[in-house]
DNA sequence: TTAATCACGC
DNA sequence: GACGTACGTGATTAAC
């Protein structure tokens, strides 16, 4: 096994470098950025360099450290960090948090004392260790497996360190560097050390006595009068300032060395803040710098055009790019087909491939495996096409999401800059957007697709390998792909709508809008237009003088809960709600379901979004259908319009009851949750029962209530001050709520503590089938952004188990539902909820295998517990 | 075109 | 005590 490379950069000690290196320059917004771009160029050469497998940045912590207890003017005198240089710090941890490099400080320890510690932490054994400084008070770190990077001149130019080139330059080993500067003192640390003494002298004295103490003892032998006295008189001075020079190596690091691990590929975050920043020079660096031969947009690439497909010999392992200038792939046709594989590369034009009876079978051939950079994308538009694409065994746009998902996109060229890959051009550039979206002629948009597949074929297995290296392999291939399929599948079924009904409602909402209208205006006295906050807040609170309860950026809040309050005060109030409820439902609900249905079909075709949410959950765009109102019966209603799309027909709806909750007790093992799921008891009456010590039958339903929003504030991961606004109660209420929680369930307290200190020494946090999410913010010194990745942390492992649950039982479902030859089609996803439509004979058969199936997709230390209704329409089946 | 506000679901 | 507070999608308005 290679070792492990580690490097360990003084972050200070550079920053200062920089600043003092290089000229005051600064971007077009006047931030001055030359310790960064110093920094940077630095951090760049290293990881050329050094190309190392694990890394930290150390930072100085405050002002004070351990050493001013020996010496109180330890650093004194020294001149201020200038403004200049300091404001430029947190960029610094900026860039280092975009490169997804570790960094790292310690109240009371300096920058010196981590990487002393960390360095000697590493066993040789597994290690190589490089320290990159320009102090050369490290080189007393040096030894076998631990050289020192000294900045020579500038920044980027160092000399490396090891034992011999420190016997070299110094005629001492390392552990003498630090009896050198006891005697020769600092003055930039106000070291004071043996006046009279400098390196010379320091360095004789060592080669003859080794170190302080033997000098100091045999004084007597220290050939020179004047020497003498001088080390005689300050015998004290010199051993404290040996002891102020010596680097702590048993610092109370909390860092594993594994935490470190770092990848080194240029994100779409550095980018950004490289353009921030007008790191122009950079940019191109990065961009062009890494790239593989005869691998830059503008390098030629060599492919045919075919022209006619009569055999199909595009061999296996084979990239394929189906284009579609639609986003959204339901509509919109395929602009052509780009297949690269070992046998070559190819452009083929939709008609071609169309009318190729070889080339469809080559696509449908399960065994001919293919690399897809958007599966679900390619497998619909086919299918539309009437093909039925298989074999797709690697999408590259999961498999980036699956490594990081908040990467900001995932598509071919992105994730290839990632990787240091430049040989294909973003959609953008190629595309254009907004109106000024169009196919390019000819060549480019050819070129383009082949560029896209030539790229997807060297992007999979550098993305097979990360995803080994996490252990996401088995969430990669038996989970996300197969659900791909499932999903695609869902979508292109799609949902049947009663769209005369929907229009019915349409109707009706807008005769009542009008009237609410109508009557808003007059107890206002005014005509205005509702829909606009402006406008009502000066209405509200000018015109009428309610008291103003919250305020916005921009005015006043007229926010439902802001409302909610002033209901009393006057009878427009209680309209406006009104009118809000209904205009939503009109506008989203009819008017933009209307909008989507496929006016032939009369059905309507989402698309799930399996790359996004950051917990694992999916999405649904084009329409949501996610969100279509249950709460209020008025909104309710909508859902009569979703309806079985065969006669004798239903639609059949299943839901984990508590599915996070119980995710929550078994990953936090608490005992009181899962005797109470055991037990099947009221999960929010036991909450209340425990947070309240009372019995059972004690429990009022304000109480309930009360708990039931804490349990929810535990699944969703809000704050005390998210738990009072639900709540209407203080934030100091709130959090004191919280705390009686977390007392009554020790269990959940542990885990939520160890989760939290878990993501600060990795990085991240996983789920139960390995999902991660990485949460850089956690070691933040900005309290909210601190707070927001600890309350993420906690709340990730839960709401992403539960997500990989139901993701899990929809392959098996999908699966059963084949095994058993049903015709019933899982059409929707809802979180915690599977929506089927059903032909009536086959209920029986469902009532049996659905919650079955949902129950069972995982085992835990609880029971899930599944709940299913049918009916006419969506509306009912509760 | 973009940002801000609001509202719906889980 | 800061400061803006689960995740998404979508409609609307208003300023650019």
């Amino acid at each position: 096994m290679s070792k492990k490379k580690l490097v360990l950069v003084d972050g200070n000690s550079i920053a200062y470098r920089a600043f003092f290196a290089l000229p005051l320059l600064n971007n077009d917004k006047g931030v001055y950025t030359n310790a960064v771009y110093g920094f940077t160029t630095m951090l760049l050469k290293v990881l050329d360099d050094e190309a190392p497998s694990h890394m930290l940045v150390a930072f100085d912590a405050g002002k004070t450290t351990f050493r001013h207890k020996t010496f109180n003017e330890y650093k004194g005198g020294r001149q201020k960090t200038p403004p200049e240089l300091s404001e430029q710090l947190p960029l610094i941890r900026e860039l280092l948090d975009a490169f997804g490099i570790k960094r790292y400080e310690l109240e009371q320890y300096e920058a010196d004392d981590i990487i002393g510690t960390l360095s000697k932490q590493a066993d040789p054994k597994e290690w190589d260790v490089k320290v990159i400084t320009g102090d050369k008070d490290l080189l007393q770190l040096v030894d076998e497996h631990v050289h020192v990077a000294l900045t020579k001149k500038g920044i980027t130019d160092m000399d490396t360190y090891d034992m011999k080139l420190v016997e070299e330059r110094y005629g001492l080993t390392p552990d003498q560097i630090i009896d050198m500067k006891g005697l020769m003192g600092d003055s930039s640390d106000n070291i004071p050390g043996v006046p009279g003494v400098g390196e010379k002298t320091a360095i004789k004295l060592l080669k003859e006595f080794g170190t302080i103490e033997e000098v100091l003892d045999s004084i007597d032998k220290v050939s020179g009068k004047k020497l003498k006295q001088r080390l005689e008189d300050n015998k004290e001075q010199a051993e404290m300032s040996k002891k102020l020079a010596t680097i702590e190596i048993k610092a109370p690091v909390d860092v594993k060395l594994d935490s470190c691990e770092f990848v080194n590929e240029i994100s779409d975050k550095v980018i950004k803040l490289f353009k921030e920043l007008g790191f122009n020079s950079l940019l191109d660096r990065v961009d062009s710098g890494e790239s593989e031969e005869g691998d830059t947009p503008t390098d030629e690439i060599d492919y045919e055009i075919l022209e006619e497909v009569t055999m199909a010999d595009f061999g296996s392992d084979a990239a394929v790019v189906i284009e579609c200038l639609a986003e959204n792939y339901h509509h919109g046709d395929i602009l052509g087909m780009g297949i690269v594989s070992e046998k070559g590369k190819y452009f083929i034009p939709t008609d071609v491939a169309l009318k190729s009876e070889a080339f469809i079978e080559w696509l449908e051939d399960e065994k001919i495996e293919k690399y897809a950079a958007d599966a679900k994308q390619a497998t619909v538009s086919l299918a539309w096409k009437g093909i039925d694409l298989k074999g797709v065994k690697f999408d590259a746009l999961i498999a980036s999401y699956l490594l990081n998902p908040s990467d900001s996109s995932h598509d071919i060229a992105s994730i290839a800059s990632r990787f240091g890959l430049k040989g294909v051009s973003n959609n953008e550039t190629i595309y254009g957007k907004g109106v000024k979206q169009k196919v390019p002629e000819g060549k480019f948009l050819s070129e383009h697709i082949v560029r896209k597949a030539n790229m997807l074929l060297q992007v999979v297995p550098r993305l097979q390998e990360s995803l080994k290296k996490n252990e996401q392999d088995q969430l990669f291939y038996d989970l996300e792909m197969p659900l791909s399929i499932v999903l695609g599948k869902m979508e292109q079924q799609g949902v049947q709508v009663d769209v005369k009904r929907l229009e019915e409602m349409g109707t009706e909402l807008n005769d009542q809008l009008e009237k609410i209208e109508a009557k808003i205006f007059e107890l206002a006295g005014t005509e205005f237009n509702i829909n606009s906050p402006k406008q009502l807040g000066e209405i509200l609170f000018e015109k009428m003088q309610l008291p103003v309860i919250k305020k916005t950026k921009t005015g006043y809040s007229t926010s439902a809960d802001v409302l909610e309050k002033l209901k009393d005060k006057h009878e427009i109030v209680e309209e406006i709600l009104y009118y809000r409820q209904l205009g939503k439902l009109n506008s989203t609900y009819v008017e933009g379901l209307l909008k989507v249905v496929n006016r032939a079909t009369e059905k309507i075709h989402t698309r799930f979004n399996q790359a996004l949410a950051q917990t694992g959950r999916l999405s649904s765009i084009d329409p949501n259908l996610q969100n279509i109102p249950i709460r209020l019966e008025a909104g309710r209603k909508i859902r009569q319009a979703f309806i079985p799309s065969e006669k004798n027909w239903v639609v059949f709806a299943a839901d984990y009851s508590q599915i996070e909750l119980r995710v929550l007790a078994h990953i936090a093992q608490d005992d009181k949750l899962i005797d109470a799921f055991n037990n099947e008891m009221d999960i929010h009456t036991k909450t209340a029962m425990d947070v309240f010590h009372v019995e059972k039958d004690e429990v009022t339903s304000d109480m309930r209530r009360q708990a039931k929003a804490v349990n929810f504030g535990i699944v969703y991961g809000i704050s005390d001050y998210g738990l009072s606004q639900s709540l209407g109660i203080t934030r100091k209420e709130a959090g004191q709520f919280i705390e009686r929680y977390l007392k009554s369930f020790p269990g959940v307290k542990q885990y939520m503590d160890d989760i939290v200190q878990q993501a600060k020494q990795e990085g991240y946090v996983t789920t139960m089938l390995n999902r991660r999410r990485y949460l850089p913010e956690i070691t933040s010194r900005n309290f909210n952004l601190r707070s927001f990745a600890e309350r993420t942390a906690m709340n990730t492992p839960i709401q992403g188990s539960a997500a990989d649950i139901i993701k899990k039982a929809m392959v098996e479902m999908a699966k059963r539902l084949e095994k058993e030859k049903l015709k019933t089609r899982m059409l929707l996803q809802v979180h915690d909820e599977l929506i089927f439509e059903a032909p009536k004979d086959e209920l029986e058969k469902l009532e049996k295998i659905v919650p079955d199936v949902m129950e069972h997709a995982v085992q835990l230390d609880v029971p899930l517990k599944v709940d299913y209704s049918y009916g006419d329409t969506w509306y009912d089946a509760k």
